[in-house]
DNA sequence: CAACGTTGTGTACGCTCGTACACATGGGAT
DNA sequence: ATCCCATGTGTACGAGCGTACACAACGTTG
């Protein structure tokens, strides 16, 4: 049989299983078409992830520490002399801009959340994580607050496909911050 | 053949949908649970709608009328002597109280809309229907703001699986009223 | 070097699904 | 009274699914 040993097979797979979810969405990963798309044999997906929540976790999970990599790199938020509404709402662009995919996945695991509870962990630690970066620069309400903000600004963008204002959002954000 | 001429037979079909979607999510709805759950047989749900997206538009519009209707009969959005914000975290505290099944439904549908772009219309008919009624009360933009507010809140409930904090979402939505 | 356990592979089973389609039925138009 | 057609019904097909499981390969350990 060909290609035995791959040290790097599971990671492989969690990064087809993102790929896939990003392309057809969480309805259309199953163990098949995340095999297909990594590349291996049917039972090499079920033996890595026993169940397809498992691959999910693994695949969500490490799309929340990207973007939490991607946001930390931008510092911004650490900086006190900055717009606080004004950074957001730039990096709110940032992420709206272009390719979608990221944002939609994001959002598409919320809506998983919601049924699997195996999920809402994950969802979890990404609201939790946000709000505790904010925290840096006020209090954990207005955090809080914020983060809810954001998320209810992405859903009407991403559903009425229109434009992201930029002015408006920061508007908005600013007034939420006291 | 038993039970034929039953002119409800549409609408029976929408009710179970929900009723399904409800207990079981989007992703338990197909032609055959629907008809189990309606109790007629599976060439009737095909027949009354041709494809799946036909079926949940249906129900997803029907939702809508729902909670349209339960917040006119609230009133209170057009008396200008009420406190708005107050107004609106006593009614979110109403909608979150008790049995959740109708929420879920609602941001369920509304986050499925995402991936299913013959959802999309719908969700977005919600959000500027309640936008419009918000007008009432306040200039445009602060009513699209309150709605993204209410909605983020909303997810975040449902997700944090935690209980409502009637005088956070107060004071929340009063700071984004101008 | 031999036994073992982890990792990888192929296949098959039973299920649910969407869809199609031929046929039954009976209200309403003519 | 007759015909038409919207409405309702039953069944079948092919596809995709999760899962299970027997077997193959190979590094590791004794």
């Amino acid at each position: 049989m060909a290609r035995r040993y791959d040290p790097d097979r599971r990671q492989r797979i969690i990064d087809a299983a993102i790929r896939v979810v990003g392309a057809k969405g969480i309805a259309g990963l199953s163990h098949r078409t995340v095999a297909a798309e990594a590349d291996v044999p049917l039972g090499s997906t079920t033996y890595h992830f026993k169940t397809l929540d498992d691959l999910l976790v693994a695949a969500l999970r490490q799309a929340n520490e990207g973007f939490a990599k991607v946001i930390a790199s931008r510092g911004g938020l650490e900086d006190p002399q900055t717009d606080l509404a004004a950074e957001l709402a730039g990096w709110m662009g940032e992420w709206l801009a272009g390719d979608r995919t990221g944002v939609e996945l994001e959002y598409e695991l919320y809506l998983a959340a919601l049924r699997r509870p195996a999920l809402r962990p994950v969802a979890d630690e990404w609201a939790r994580d946000l709000a505790e970066r904010l925290s840096r620069r006020t209090d954990a309400v207005t955090a809080r607050a914020l983060v809810a903000v954001m998320d209810g600004i992405c859903l009407q963008v991403l559903l009425a496909g229109g434009t992201y204002d930029e002015a408006y959002v920061r508007e908005v954000l600013a007034r939420v911050i006291p």
